[in-house]
DNA sequence: ACCGCACCCTGAGCGC
DNA sequence: TGCGCTCAGGGTGCGG
């Protein structure tokens, strides 16, 4: 489940493997409803141009690429982009995974599941778009065209302040974690951040956005750009589906304080991690901790 | 303006 | 043992 720290990481990553490389050509799978760009017009439009940069604004990544058009890439729930030289084994077929063993090169093998191929003129690695639940976006921007998505992201939560948490808290009958994922308010917290932020904030995430004070919000933001560092540090979260670029897994799921920890002892005072559903997500907190 | 819910899709896990 | 059904999972857009 990519967050931030999973996008901003993957970014990292591809930088060097995209920036001044020239797209030679493209494969896709056919037609579906995450193409918000049909594969046919991507299929026109990327070849022969170079790319320009790769930024993050919240969950989302955007492509530069010459004459101005930009690729905007969401990873949805289960989205992975990654190289041909990516080693991970959860990528790879079993053919695969034994021509590594062999200590042949590895060459991952695109499945039905592989929705977009980058190949570069240079004939150097190619990279792949993976997503096996499709919960993911590929939209391609014109010239000057800024998504309304994008146009409506709050600040990045790598940068939030205690006061326009507060100020998005006032008025609001909400839980508290439904504004803390509110993209318009914050851009880039999903479910395991903002569990894991609540719990070190002290607030549980069912607790009335209204009713959270002024200097609860200082410190959550505080908690929430601290865990989102400490995540980008670790590599980010290998939960489920999250493999960074070169094939690598993170490590912070093995940091987590609450998030799919039910049942089992708050790292603090022991007591049982709780399971909850707040906004329609499942939502960890300890009793004794957060109130 | 704000909130809650349906929907997108697939694999894991369970029951028969 | 194997088949088929149910549901979890997160973000977004839409309807109320």
């Amino acid at each position: 489940m990519p967050e931030l720290p999973e996008v901003e990481i993957t970014r990292r990553h591809l930088v060097p493997y995209l920036v001044g490389r020239r797209i030679e050509n493209i494969q896709t799978t056919g037609d579906s409803y995450f193409f918000i760009t049909p594969p046919s017009q991507l299929c026109q439009c990327l070849p022969g141009r170079r790319v320009e940069g790769l930024t993050r604004r919240g969950k989302y990544l955007l492509m530069g690429l010459s004459g101005g058009y930009q690729l905007l890439i969401h990873l949805g729930m289960t989205g992975q982009l990654f190289t041909s030289n990516a080693t991970n084994g959860r990528l790879l077929t079993a053919t695969a995974r034994a021509a590594l063993a062999d200590g042949r090169e590895q060459v991952f093998e695109p499945d039905a599941h592989t929705h977009l191929q980058l190949e570069f003129a240079d004939k150097g690695p190619t990279i792949f778009f993976r997503d096996v639940r499709k919960f993911g976006k590929l939209l391609l921007l014109d010239r000057g065209q800024v998504h309304p998505r994008l146009a409506r992201l709050g600040p990045d939560a790598l940068e939030v302040s205690g006061s326009v948490l507060f100020r998005a808290t006032r008025r609001r009958s909400c839980a508290i974690k439904t504004v803390l994922m509110n993209q318009s308010v914050i851009a880039g917290v999903g479910n395991i951040y903002a569990d894991e932020a609540l719990f070190l904030a002290g607030v549980r995430p069912g607790r009335g956005a209204a009713q959270v004070t002024r200097r609860q919000c200082d410190v959550l933001a505080q908690k929430l750009r601290a865990v989102l560092e400490r995540s980008i540090k670790a590599g980010g979260s290998s939960i489920s589906d999250f493999v960074a670029p070169d094939g690598s897994d993170g490590a912070y799921q093995n940091e987590r304080h609450v998030y799919a920890r039910a049942n089992e002892p708050c790292h603090i005072c022991q007591t049982p991690i709780k399971r909850s559903v707040v906004a329609q997500r499942s939502s960890h907190y300890c009793p004794c901790c957060q109130s």
